[in-house]
DNA sequence: ATATCTGCAAAGACTTTGCATGAGA
DNA sequence: TCTCATGCAAAGTCTTTGCAGATAT
């Protein structure tokens, strides 16, 4: 018996609520999974993790939950080009988390970095900014990735 | 007899000589393609417009030479969210025509933008010299996209 | 009570692989 | 001549869809 049965306060009840959805055991279960993982899992990551405790819950829902989030806002899609989608929870772009990839185009290794976000996030809001008015678009998000080979892939 | 038989100068020809690869008609006319275009080219695309002339040319063909093309660092792979890889030449991050994007999330339009690219280039210079060195990359590209509602999508 | 959600199985879409033939250097 | 490249068909992967039964509010 994985322990946690005792799910984290409902935060997102009402954002579900507001939009016309329900919450579901396992619609909470993949939040669960989704905010204690560090990230980047793959829908089949997220299932497996949900797997464990709710052995009920299906591959598709898994998707079906991933993308309304992903509509919601709540949760950010990204593609690190080996063929599957990766998800996060999105924090914001200010939020505490948010950061940007450093991919390596060999061995598929992603880094995290956050060590130069608030510059660029300060640049990106300047840019978000401009190209909202210039394009007329209502722009949510953003995504900055580094690609490039890595040290073990470099010395081949 | 749709023209342009007369293929432009080689100039691709020693790049693939190089690393050992040959250059053929196929690969030829999907370079042609690719530097024909204003841009985002899905592998049907290029399929599509690479049959017209030469309609013995398969898709496999047109997927594995992408791909190659990819690896070669000629051609830049996108993801759109749409399901299918895009592609394009990439000039370089410093190249004519290099840009970046603007992507609706609900209908899945694209919009390249110039405008803003100077000050995010420079920036990103910056930034992947930090990176470089922090994380013992050789980085060879960057992906910029931002996400949000365009016009149309906005007001529904 | 009823509109939403879920699981299963099947279908769908894009991309990759196997292998014999064909072509570049 | 000897690899490398190609085309076709088949297979592979990830993701989406159809539908009857289950569930949240």
């Amino acid at each position: 018996m994985p322990g946690r049965n005792r799910m984290g306060p409902p935060l997102w009840q009402g954002r579900f609520r507001g939009c016309g959805y329900r919450m579901t055991v396992p619609r909470q279960a993949i939040l669960d999974v989704l905010s204690k993982t560090s990230r980047h899992l793959s829908a089949e990551d997220v299932y497996m993790a949900v797997h464990k405790i709710y052995s009920h819950v299906g591959l598709t829902t898994v998707y079906r939950t991933l993308e309304l989030l992903a509509r919601m806002g709540l949760v950010f899609k990204f593609d690190f080009g080996d063929g599957r989608a990766r998800y996060e929870l999105s924090e914001g772009p200010k939020g505490i988390g948010h950061h940007h990839h450093l991919i390596c185009t060999n061995c598929g290794r992603v880094v995290d970095y956050t060590d130069f976000i608030d510059k660029e996030v300060e640049l990106l809001n300047e840019t978000e900014k401009g190209l909202s008015k210039k394009y007329d678009f209502k722009i949510t998000n953003h995504l900055i990735q580094f690609y490039g080979l890595c040290g073990k892939c470099k010395k081949k």
